[in-house]
Order: C-alpha cells, then sequence, then structure tokens
RNA sequence: GCCUGCAUAGCUCAGUCGGUGAGAGCGCCGCACUCAUAAUGCGGAGGUCCCAAGUUCGAGUCUUGGUGCAGGUACCA
C-alpha cells in the first residue's frame, strides 16, 4: 500500500476501483490491464495532488470457486487464500500496483456490511420472496430461457431441448428472494439522460440504454442450491446472490455502515474500471441497489474491450495466451505497463502480440525515449562535465520546445486526467520526446560544440539545457505509466536535489518551463531501454 | 433468428457538416548526420477506401441490398 498524495485537499477523495477479480483461477492478461489501467489513472491524480484511493480485491463466493475448490481437495476458503497470497497479491505488487486497499468478500468486515445493506433493502420492501419456475437443464445446471430452447424431434418429439446438450430440460421450481429491479428502469434511465457520460464508452452507453428501455425484470438476489457465499441474514437457507455480494465491495471496502467519516471521505466511487463483460452488473444492477438504499450513485462506469491474443478473445474462460510475467521477465514492468495502454484505445478491443510489443518497445522506448536520455545525458558529460548549463540564448527554436511542452502537458493531462483516454495522454507525451530529438538534428550542438567562442558555448548550453529541462517534464508524465524508468530517468538528471521526490512532481506545474535548475549533476547511466534482440518464442 | 457496431496502405489505425491529387505511426527503400542504445533527422515508394446498385455537379463520407467479422439477446462470474 503506497501513501496517497501529500497534496490534501479537503472534501472527498477521487476513489477508484478495478473489479473485484474472481479467484476461480490465477490472474491472466486481462485482469493486470484493467488493474494497470486503475493504477496509472490513479497515481496520475495523486499527481495532480488530488486525496486519492484505489481499490481493488478478490470476489470469492460463488458455485464456480466451490466447485474447483472441491475438485481440488480443499476447503473453498483455503483455496481462495491460497491464490490470493500466492498469486494474485504478488502479481499486483510484482505490477507496481499501488492500490491503498485490498478487499476480499470472505472478509468479516465485507460479509457483516452485505448482511446489513441486504437487511436494510429488505425492510425498506425492496426484496420479496418469490418463486422461480422454469425449464432447467441438468446438463448446465442452470436455468433455460424459453427462448433459447429447441424444439425436441425423434423420440424427443413435443419436448423442448438444452441447445448445449440437446436432452430435454426439466421445469423446476425453487424459492428466491428478489430484488425490486424492475421499479428502477426509468430512473435508471433518467440518470443515464441527465448523465451523458456515467458509462463509457459511447457504445458501452447504448447498449445498457438499449437494454434497460426493454424493461427490466426483478433480479432474484439469493441461492439455496450451495451454501459459499454470505447467508440472506433472515433466511439461513439461503445465501446472497454472489453479483449483489460482490458489487457492495465498493461500498464496505470504504467503510460502509461502519465508519461513516471514512465513508463519506471516499464514497461513492469516481471511476468504476471494469471489463466490458461485467458492464451490465455495474451500469444497471449496481445503481439500482444504490438507488434502493439511498446512496449516491458513481461517477462513471469506464469499460475496457477485449484483449485479443493471436486473434482469439481473452477470457476468464479462455486462458490462451501469454502470461504477465512471461512479458515482464523480457520486455520489463514499465515496457508491459506502457505497452498496454499505449496500443489499446481505452474501451475498445485491442491485439496483443509479442511482435507488437518488441517492435513498439524497439521504436518508441529504446529508439526514440530511451535513446533521447541518453544523447543528452553523454553530451551534458563530454561538453559541461556533466553539469547542466545555464540557458542564455534562448532563441524561435527554444521557444517552439517551450510551446511544444506547454501543450503536451496540456493535452495529456486532459485525456489522461479527465477523459480516461490513456493512448491519447500518451500520444501527446511521446509526440513531445519526438519533437525534441528532432530540435536536437536541427541543432547539432556537436557541431555547436566545435567552436570555443563564448557565443558558441552559450548556445551549446542553450541546446542542451532546453534538452534536460525537456526530459524532466517527460519523466513527471511519465512516471505513472512507468515508475521505475522514469525514476531512473530523475536521477540522471540529478533533478531530486532541487526539485524534490518524482512522485511528488505535479502535473500541472510539469509544463512550466525552468524548473530544473542549471547546476543540476547530470549523470549518464545505464540505458532505459536496453535494445532487446533476441526473439525469445513465447 | 433478432438487435447493434465495424470492414481505409504489408501491420495497427485516424478520417469531423459529402467537395482541391485519401492521412498517421510502424515496417520497407534512399539521403543527411555522428552527440547517442548501428540510435536521430529528412525524403520516397506503397491503397479497386469489402462488393453491387442508387442519390448528387461531386461519396471513403448519405440510401438500399449483399458478403465477412465482432458484440448483445439478463441472474456462471
Amino acid at each position: 500500500m503506497v501513501a496517497t498524495g501529500s497534496g490534501t485537499k479537503s472534501g472527498k477523495a477521487f476513489y477508484v476501483t478495478t473489479p473485484i477479480y474472481y479467484v476461480n483461477d490465477a490472474p491472466h492478461l486481462g485482469h493486470a490491464y484493467t488493474t494497470v489501467a486503475g493504477d496509472v489513472l490513479t497515481r496520475w491524480h495523486r499527481q495532480r495532488g488530488e486525496r486519492v484511493w484505489f481499490l481493488t480485491g478478490t470476489d470469492e463466493h460463488g458455485q464456480k470457486v466451490l466447485r474447483t475448490a472441491e475438485s481440488k481437495g480443499v476447503s473453498p476458503q483455503e483455496w481462495c487464500d491460497k491464490l490470493v497470497e500466492e498469486a494474485w497479491k504478488p502479481l499486483w505488487q510484482h505490477l507496481e500496483i499501488a492500490n491503498d486497499d485490498f478487499i476480499r468478500t470472505t472478509e468479516k468486515r465485507h460479509t457483516d456490511r452485505v448482511r446489513e445493506f441486504v437487511q436494510d433493502l429488505y425492510d425498506k420492501g425492496e426484496i420479496y420472496k418469490g418463486g422461480y419456475e422454469g425449464p432447467y437443464c441438468v446438463g448446465c445446471e442452470e436455468y433455460k430461457l424459453p427462448g433459447e430452447l429447441l424444439e425436441g424431434t425423434g423420440e424427443n418429439a413435443g419436448k423442448q431441448l438444452c441447445p448445449i446438450h440437446k436432452r430435454p430440460v426439466e421445469i423446476l421450481k425453487e424459492e428466491n428472494y428478489f430484488f425490486r429491479l424492475s421499479e428502477y428502469a426509468d430512473k435508471l434511465l433518467a440518470h443515464y439522460e441527465a448523465n451523458p457520460g456515467f458509462i463509457q464508452p459511447e457504445s458501452a452507453r447504448n447498449e445498457v440504454l438499449s437494454f434497460v428501455r426493454q424493461g427490466l425484470q426483478d433480479l432474484s438476489i439469493s441461492r439455496s442450491t450451495f451454501d459459499w457465499g454470505v447467508p440472506v441474514p433472515w433466511d439461513d437457507e439461503h445465501v446472497i446472490y454472489v453479483w449483489v455480494d460482490a458489487l457492495l465491495n465498493y461500498a464496505t471496502a470504504v467503510g460502509y455502515n461502519q465508519n461513516q467519516e471514512t465513508f463519506d471521505a471516499s464514497f461513492p466511487a469516481d471511476v468504476h474500471l471494469i471489463g466490458k463483460d461485467i458492464l451490465r452488473f455495474h451500469a444497471v444492477i449496481w445503481p439500482a441497489l444504490l438507488m434502493a438504499n439511498g446512496l449516491p450513485l458513481p461517477g462513471r462506469i469506464v469499460a475496457n474491450g477485449w484483449l485479443l491474443v493471436g486473434g482469439e478473445k481473452m477470457s476468464k474462460s479462455n486462458l490462451t495466451g501469454i502470461s504477465p510475467r512471461q512479458i515482464t521477465s523480457h520486455f520489463g514492468v514499465d515496457a508491459f505497463r506502457w505497452y498496454l495502454l499505449r496500443a489499446i484505445a481505452y474501451g475498445q478491443d485491442g491485439s496483443f502480440s509479442w511482435e507488437d510489443l518488441a517492435a513498439r518497445y524497439t521504436s518508441e522506448l529504446a529508439n526514440d525515449y530511451g535513446n533521447l536520455a541518453s544523447r543528452v545525458a553523454a553530451m551534458v558529460g563530454k561538453y559541461f562535465d556533466g553539469v547542466l548549463p545555464e540557458a542564455s540564448a534562448d532563441g524561435d527554436a527554444e521557444q517552439a520546445v517551450h510551446e511544444g511542452l506547454a501543450k503536451a502537458v496540456a493535452e495529456a493531462d486532459r485525456k489522461i486526467g479527465d477523459d480516461v483516454e490513456f493512448q491519447a495522454g500518451l500520444q501527446a507525451i511521446f509526440d513531445f520526446v519526438k519533437q525534441v530529438n528532432g530540435y536536437i538534428s536541427e541543432q547539432e550542438p556537436w557541431k555547436v560544440a566545435k567552436d570555443d567562442s563564448p557565443e558558441a558555448r552559450a548556445r551549446l548550453a542553450t541546446i542542451l539545457y532546453t534538452a534536460a529541462e525537456s526530459l524532466r517534464a517527460v519523466a513527471v508524465l511519465l512516471h505513472p505509466f512507468m515508475p521505475a524508468s522514469s525514476q531512473k530517468l530523475w536521477e540522471s538528471l540529478g533533478a531530486e536535489p532541487a526539485l524534490g521526490p518524482l512522485a511528488d512532481q505535479r502535473v500541472q506545474e510539469a509544463g512550466e518551463w525552468g524548473r530544473l535548475p542549471a547546476g543540476s549533476t547530470v549523470t549518464k547511466g545505464a540505458a532505459l531501454f536496453p535494445r532487446l534482440e533476441e526473439q525469445p518464442g513465447a
């Protein structure tokens, strides 16, 4: 857990969540994608000086976990403990995820509050006991909708068949508790209407709109066929439906019904980051539950797309592809974090490939960015003995760089901090890197260095200061994405003695020209992103 | 089946209200340069804008049909 920004503002924290991941198996690329996005978003806001709360965690109840545990011959709690401690938490640590809390739905701080929340709804008349009767497939172990059934033929003539198992379904009846979701359709639509940015991206919003416009049915929120879950407070025969249990983590983790002060300081979330597979739960059921209990609604739900690996969809049921650690062991954690948000427009589906990562790494990280840092540090060392000189001869070329930086900072802050569009923000930052490379090539400091006249020395000093000061800003802007390499650059520029720790640098001030003082000690360290020659088979 | 969205250079994608010869990055080819991680800068080649018909003075951009792909069609999560 990492400390939040020091620039505490009065009022509510900027509260961001990832989904709590279902611990049926080890984390894969898709989980890492959403979690990295949340980490970058919150790190960005911390560097804006805001108080931030970043929550992630695990969803541990439900039939699937129970079954998996049984098949492994352990209790579900043991199974969850093992995965959380040996797979999930270590991966987030490895990826430098600076979450402020990690909630597990099996924790007492969660389960007690869930029971209270559901009891409240029950007391308010939002929950009623009802029966569900419908066609049930024994093979699938779930109810089917009448519309998806097939007409039987031959020996099954006249019967209806499960579309998957092609076996006759049985009509089963089960008693359940239902939440009056149907009464919230209009209220939800009104909220979507009044808050156009509530669901991002636009395509996700449209899907939710068309779904809710068709009308909503009440939601069964209890299960009685298995017991791995939170018992319904007034009826031990039932456990609370895992999704209701899971969604409530966003409230229970920040002190719902436990610590009003903490709760008010965080809740509701400003941004719920999710994968589009769980859009409906977050954009429909979750707000309805909050409305029913008189709680405020989140700022927005931002859904990311599918990650396609080798042309195949990456999902919880399809674990094909590459593990996060395989990638980081070759390219490093920074490059991994950067690539996910650089290569794919957040919200759209995107393909991940080893080849593309290798190509972008070489071109953008090694050649453009890393090499820029390298050439600048080398020249300050060679021509000024590693002491950053003063810029005393600014001209039009320098002015263009100053303006380019201001523009890059404004664009990046708007795209990343406000719009949750990482790709566009990174684009702005890397366009600036390209501009600085161009500036150096045009100014040809290595030629200016051959002239010993005072005028030439002043020009040379100005060129190198301009380049180094540009890098200072880049280190600040890239820190949320690539903490380790940015820190290396910060040290290489000798920025810390005068400016303080990198994590404390404000994005708002990153574009102010001249922050890195002349006299700073510039050292050329190891390459930020060494070229990777091999093409190891994935 | 029904609903929605997408199909633009080798690859990944941008193309606003329809209008001068269709764009970017990467890759490829050439030139310049040598401070730097054989890096950088400049230039070039490369496209029947999925197919067909239609509206229009004019369509990648609108309409209809077709083909292909993706997603949704609620309580596994």
